[in-house]
RNA sequence: GGGCGAAUACCAGAGUGGCCAAAUGGGGCAGACUGUAAAUCUGCUGGCUUACGCCUUCGGUGGUUCGAAUCCAUCUUUGCCCA
């Protein structure tokens, strides 16, 4: 059977230093699964992998789409699987690596079929909430699919609206769409999921050191590149929109450079609610790569004896 | 030396006799999460308690009052003005 190993842990915790040890060890490509560095030119507020990195090991998912190109957790899914199956014959153990968790849980455990929202439907429900309001939208979704209506986060616009679209769109309940079927989601291969983590007093200050780099290396001028299209989902991404703010003269560079230090650090607290609950990881310190290798080839060994 | 003012929870800052454990914002903490997710949204934030509730708070002390963050006296610190 092959092998899905999943490196995953807060921003700034040494992510891209221990794949890259592993891909070397394991002699495979690395899957990148992060939602910011699939998008080309955000280089140093992504902390994308440096071109000799990106050299010395194949990366996927990495600086392939443009600004405005529109992308998901879904296609997400369906693009790595399809990898998947051409990488295992010749890379019988591949490596994921990111901190996007919708994205990680989406190749692990898998995504509904849901249709793509078109732009029309989408514009329209935009407009319907801007003129409307969102107490309106919640009264139509109850109409058109109570269940849901129960479940929702009825003060989250974002969810209300795309339940409204697919209902709009398809004449069908969202609900419908929402089957959780895991059984055809199951996947052909063994997943070993491994955390990194550190105290988070020494998270903080990598965090804050690692902004302080990031602004050396010429992280304003990259969002001073971007600045025409600010108003793109891409760049709605902690360390641009802060900086914009002080390009647009809100802002003082000072207070901006805080900002993005003190949202990162809040990114990196929403990504570890999210490992919380996920009992399925292994849990390191960065620093211990010859434990992962260990563990993972234990792993691999136990699984291939349980095969009959 | 004289005159006026200010002191409120982690910070800023409302409150000027009971509806005040005290608005609001920031910060902090926790959580939710299936379609652009580094997004979006929620809750908590004096102590004890699952909760009802109880206890200790609004610079210090002492008063007035059935009742004080709010009124009075005084002390301390501090801001501005006149000398």
């Amino acid at each position: 059977m092959n092998n899905l190993v999943v490196i995953i842990g807060p921003t700034a915790v040494g992510k891209t230093k221990v794949s890259l040890a592993l891909a070397d060890r394991f002699n495979c490509p690395i899957i990148s699964a992060d939602s910011r560095q699939m998008y080309k030119g955000l280089e140093i507020g992504t902390a994308m992998p440096t071109k000799e990195e990106q050299e010395h090991c194949k990366h996927y998912f990495v600086a392939q789409l443009d600004i405005d190109d529109y992308y998901s957790a879904a296609r997400y899914e369906q693009e790595v699987m399809q990898l998947l199956e051409k990488e295992f014959p010749s890379h019988p153990t591949m490596l994921l690596t990111g901190g996007s968790m919708l994205y990680i849980d989406s190749v692990c455990n898998g995504i509904d079929d849901i249709p793509t929202v078109d732009d029309e439907t989408r514009n329209f429900i935009k407009e319907k909430y801007a003129i409307e309001g969102l107490e309106r939208l919640c009264d139509e979704l109850r109409l058109l699919d109570p269940e849901y209506y129960n479940e929702v986060d009825r003060k989250n616009p974002k969810r209300v609206m795309h339940a409204l679209e697919i209902c709009y769109m398809t004449g069908r309940t969202y609900t419908s769409f929402r089957t959780r079927d895991h059984a055809k989601k199951k996947r052909p291969f063994n997943i070993i999921k491994i955390g990194l983590r550190r105290e988070r007093e020494e998270l903080y200050q990598r965090i804050n050191e690692r902004v302080d780099q990031m602004m050396l290396d010429g992280l304003l001028q990259e969002a001073e590149r971007f600045y025409p299209m600010r108003e793109k989902n891409s760049l709605n991404t902690v360390g641009y929109k802060e900086l914009f703010k002080y390009i647009a003269g809100d802002w003082e560079l000072p207070f901006a450079i805080e900002k993005i230090k003190q949202n990162t650090r809040i990114y990196s607290r929403k990504q570890t609610t999210w490992y919380r609950k996920d009992e399925e990881i292994s849990w390191f310190h960065p620093d211990e790569i010859e434990n992962i290798v260990k563990h993972i080839e234990y792993r691999i060994n136990n699984y291939n004896h349980q095969k009959p």
